[in-house]
DNA sequence: TGTACATCAGTGAACGCGCGTTCACTGATGTAC
DNA sequence: TGTACATCAGTGAACGCGCGTTCACTGATGTAC
């Protein structure tokens, strides 16, 4: 499934796996996909990648550094995400920021494995230090697109930005992990979630002065 | 520490510890907190009570059985509190209101364990009726508050109750779970939880024609 | 271009561990009479 | 009030399992000369 380090079709893997560190980061995608962050182990990923339960510490600590580096990657693409949805505030800028939140939903639907990861696992961020910068990455996206949307608010009743991207972060996240998570058993909603997150939004931002009177579309 | 069924000073415990079940209700709260919902084993549990590992088996079917009975009265405490903070919407509904807000983050701070059990598990609630209908009855608590709450609103720009009660949910679980959550390695944040909950709801509900102007306090 | 050698990446066997689960059992408790 | 008996709650030993981790090892790769 993932080596065949000899072109399209050589299927002659050899001692030698080439690319084993990738292989297990997929593998873990897997296993965090299918059972959560607490089902995988690093064995069961190394049965996966079609490799001898010692192959994996060649390249990881230990189950703990695996998982981080998924979370670390999840965010990069989370950020990737954020920044095309937003796409510099085009068409205007609370346009973006809606597709902003859309994108943040999006992402949570299609990637159950990478935002379980970054936000359910018990994993230490300071003691994967990359993790920490990772996440401050995508929040940023979040941060900028806020400062940039209410820049055009009268000063005195301009609201500090952080506390803006903050709002809409928790709401986002509430709403991802309450209702989008792709495992069974999570509440069912009456409308779609994409619909509620920018619904909330929309009211959020008139109180500011921002998006006109009632919900629109 | 939890077994004395001799009156006090009653060290004598004999064959039958004779509260088991509550025993190990305990015990599971305690390794939740300390470890996480997935660091729970039934095995453990057992050890904590001071018990063989085949006596839960007497009283649970397995760990998850446990885990769902642990979630239920959560949710069960946590209604009460939500219910008592609203206080039938006394002294009028927007400060009650607040105070369902207050006591939301004060349970997930204050109850960790049981929030977990509540919101971080992968039990299938199908599996486990009496969560469903626990969790419902907790909602119901916000959604009743909600639809007060708007009561008084214009009924041609009043919103959906359900709506604002999922918005006020998301949002508090958003934070929660994002800042507030007690183990380590949550994000910091430069204000106090509530205070930013707190925020949010008023510019919320400022949209919606309620709470006055500029954030009052 | 060829060869010797160092380094790298994966092997496979082994270990100790804790868990889940079962089983026949037994001590304690409650109840019928 | 006393006794026989049924039921209940916990025992402890045992099992098979998968995991994490280690170790000396070896096949493959790359590099110096």
């Amino acid at each position: 499934m993932s080596w065949t380090r000899h072109g399209p079709g050589g299927e002659k893997r050899g001692y030698h796996h080439g690319n084993l560190r990738e292989a297990l980061l997929d593998a873990a995608l897997e296993l965090i996909a299918a059972k959560g962050p607490a089902g995988f182990t690093i064995a069961e990923a190394a049965r996966l990648a079609g490799v001898s339960p010692a192959a994996p510490y060649r390249h990881f600590r230990d189950a703990d550094a695996l998982i981080a580096e998924v979370a670390v990657r999840g965010f990069g693409r989370f950020a990737d995400v954020l920044i095309e949805a937003w796409n510099d505030g085009r068409p205007d800028a609370l346009r973006a920021f809606e597709a902003l939140g859309r994108a943040y939903l999006a992402f949570a639907r299609a990637n159950p494995a990478y935002y379980a990861a970054m936000f359910e696992t018990r994993i230490a961020a300071e003691a994967h230090p990359g993790l920490q910068a990772a996440g401050d990455r995508a929040f940023a996206v979040l941060r900028d697109a806020a400062e940039r949307l209410i820049s055009g608010l009268p000063r005195e009743n301009r609201p500090p930005p952080l506390m803006v991207a903050l709002h809409i972060w928790s709401l986002s996240h509430g709403i991802a992990s309450l209702f989008v998570r792709g495992d069974p058993a999570r509440r069912k909603l009456p409308m779609p979630a994409e619909d509620l997150l920018e619904a909330g939004v929309l009211l959020y931002l008139q109180s500011l002065g921002l998006a006109g009177g009632i919900k629109s579309r």
